[in-house]
RNA sequence: CGGGGUAUAGCGCAGUCUGGUAGCGCACUACACUGGGGGUGUAGUGGUCGCAGGUUCAAAUCCUGCUACUCCGACCA
């Protein structure tokens, strides 16, 4: 493509509500322009980065046996009200009507459309297993659409929907898409990690969810230092430092710490370590049977964080959980919050951590008072003990191998056993080899395509711009004629090679414009064309030209006459 | 939805308090110089100051209402 003929609006200055890298570069290297709110227009060199996406994506799926649909954007209000999402989903939903006044919404997602879809078309076990997938437009109404195009309100996505005579069956394609994605994932060049997921509301047997690394992802992710353990922190198991509590070495004393309420303020007074307390939450109980909710107390370690989520699958706890008010608390233990501990006369649940501590400072339930060398069983009957905290680094690794490391990611892609949730509420069913009428399983398959293009940058720039992985950089290679309108050899000599890289089938952009160098170095490396060759008259007389990495290192000089075999070797 | 901020040329901003001819840098156009890292000079183009009302001889500036954008949080995945 010759620069003069086409559109990269570059910018000098980062535009003032761009908050993340990969959006101010997106913007900077004229890839997309912003219509509304979460909305953006795709300008050409950013298109094609993402069609390259696409068709990796694409490959792959094929690749896997899926099949390429294409279902509309708008979809009838029926289908959502068939599987109950009409009233089920927020407003996250864009609702519309026609000029009829007929209800229909913009996609979010298809599983309604594909199930109708597949219900009036399969009608046999024998057809099965099947799996479609389409890369399309999704909208979704998001509360507050950020960061560029990383949370946009439209969106490019690829999603797939597969249909099973089985729940072995569906395991087996799971399988299938979690090594498709984990392909896909490494030829977009992207370091990344399938983390064990939350499945959430919708149930389902397994679902894994796989995050590009950077630091500026939304998402925590726990990971061990030698397995392939790797699971989001709302979900990772915190395990216990030690098998059971050491030995008590000090007498259990009772001291006065006024106005001394915080787990800072209790190491700090007592010189200990956070870790060398325990704090007591008092959270609200399931409403019983008397319309009244009791309390429940969690003893945690002063240094650990509360897992809400961990909490709502304890047996009796109010969901989602809460905590408790001040009041609340008073009236049920007669103490405030900065001075609870154990031995509370509610029921009383104590993380796997806390339950091996000992010599600790805890809380007397008396205003103005804590214990020091507390221990459990001498001091106090340790309750059922359960896992309700965050992991934190250095904890033991779930699966008994390496210590935890918590980085961020971005999530890229979603795969998820569905189960029958779709199907019976929508009556897609098949018959078995009994003949028997049966509700099919479905999986289906997230990515985002759109956000993949994101989150590469966040993974990879630098001060001078954009540093694409070569699979999806929107050239490969930028020839940079100097002063090529003055002077005819730099001319010629600059032609020839782009013919000659076009021949070979090469994405090149040749800097044809009558700009001064430190204009066309600047551009290609904010818009971040991996390869680049520079053609001056000086090293050309000596019968070179320059190849120089955005990556860095020197550039080097290429005889002209070896340029066929450096190429060939570049891209082999 | 709660709390903050912003809206003036394509981009980044000043001017608003204290009303009086709409400005600066970048970009853009023309010409000249320059030609291996966003170069220099000269001359230009481009704005209903977010919208609608109001006050005033006079409003970017003061008042009222609205809208859009944005940040933090809640929510969502």
């Amino acid at each position: 493509m010759r620069a003069s003929q086409y559109l990269i609006p570059t910018l000098k200055e980062t535009p003032s509500d761009a908050e993340v890298i990969s959006h101010q570069l997106m913007l900077r290297a004229g890839m997309i322009r912003k219509l509304a709110s979460g909305l953006y227009s795709w300008l050409p060199a950013g298109l094609r980065v993402l069609q390259k996406v696409e068709a990796i994506v694409r490959e792959e799926m094929n690749r896997s046996g899926a099949m390429e649909v294409l279902m509309p954007v708008v979809q009838p209000a029926d289908l959502w009200e068939e599987s109950g999402r009409w009233a089920e989903y927020g407003p996250e939903l864009l609702r519309i009507k026609d000029r009829h006044g007929r209800e229909f919404c913009l996609g979010p997602t298809h599983e309604e459309v594909i199930t109708d879809l597949v219900r009036d078309s399969i009608n046999s076990y024998k057809q099965l297993p099947m799996n479609f997938y389409q890369i399309q437009t999704k909208f979704r109404d998001e509360v507050r659409p950020r960061f560029g195009l990383m949370r946009g309100r439209e969106f490019t996505m690829k999603d797939a929907y597969s249909f099973h005579a089985s729940q072995d069956c569906l395991q087996e394609t799971y399988d299938k898409m979690y090594d498709t994605y984990s392909r896909i994932f490494t030829r977009l060049g992207l370091e990344f990690r399938a983390v064990d997921a939350d499945t959430g509301s919708i149930g389902g047997n397994a679902s894994h969810e796989f995050h590009v690394l950077a630091d500026s992802g939304e998402d925590a992710i726990a990971f061990s230092t030698e397995s392939d353990f790797a699971a989001n922190i709302e979900k990772a198991e915190a395990l216990a430092d030690k098998e059971q509590a050491d030995a008590p070495s000090q007498e259990l004393e009772k001291v006065a710490t006024p106005a001394t309420h915080s787990i800072d303020d209790v190491s700090a007074f007592f010189k200990v370590a956070a870790a060398q307390t325990l704090k007591t939450l008092i959270v609200l109980a399931e409403t019983n049977e008397e319309g009244k909710q009791e309390l429940i107390a969690l003893v945690l370690r002063g240094d650990h964080e509360l897992n809400d989520i961990k909490v709502d699958k304890i047996p009796g706890v109010a969901v989602p959980m809460a905590m408790a008010s001040d009041e609340e608390i008073k009236a049920v233990t007669g103490c405030g919050v900065g001075s609870l501990g154990p031995n509370l006369k509610i029921k009383t649940y104590v993380d796997r951590s806390a339950a091996v501590c000992s010599d600790v400072v805890v809380g007397a339930n008396e205003d103005g008072f804590h214990l020091t060398g507390f221990n459990w069983g001498r001091d106090g009957e340790l309750p059922e003990v359960v896992d309700i905290r965050n992991v934190v680094e250095g904890d033991k690794s779930p699966d008994g191998k390496g210590t935890i490391v918590i980085k961020r990611g971005i999530e890229v892609g979603h795969i998820f056993q569905l189960g029958t949730k779709y199907s019976s509420a929508m009556k897609a069913t098949i018959l078995n080899e009994n003949g028997k009428a049966q509700v099919m399983e479905m999986g289906c398959y997230g990515i985002g395509v759109s956000r993949i293009v994101a989150s590469a940058i966040e993974q990879n720039y630098d001060d001078k711009g954009i540093i694409w992985p070569e699979s999806i950089a929107p050239f490969q290679i930028a020839i940079v004629p100097l002063n090529m309108q003055k002077s005819e050899m730099v001319k010629e000599a600059a032609e020839e090679l782009y013919a000659k890289l076009q021949a070979k089938g090469l994405d090149v952009y040749f800097d044809d414009r009558n700009e001064r160098p430190g204009v066309k170095f600047a551009d290609i490396e904010l818009v971040g064309i991996p390869h680049r060759i520079v053609i001056g008259e000086r090293s050309l007389k000596e019968g070179n030209i320059e190849y120089k990495h955005r990556k860095g290192g020197d550039a080097q000089d290429i005889a002209v006459t070896e340029i066929d075999g450096f190429i060939d070797d570049l891209f082999a």
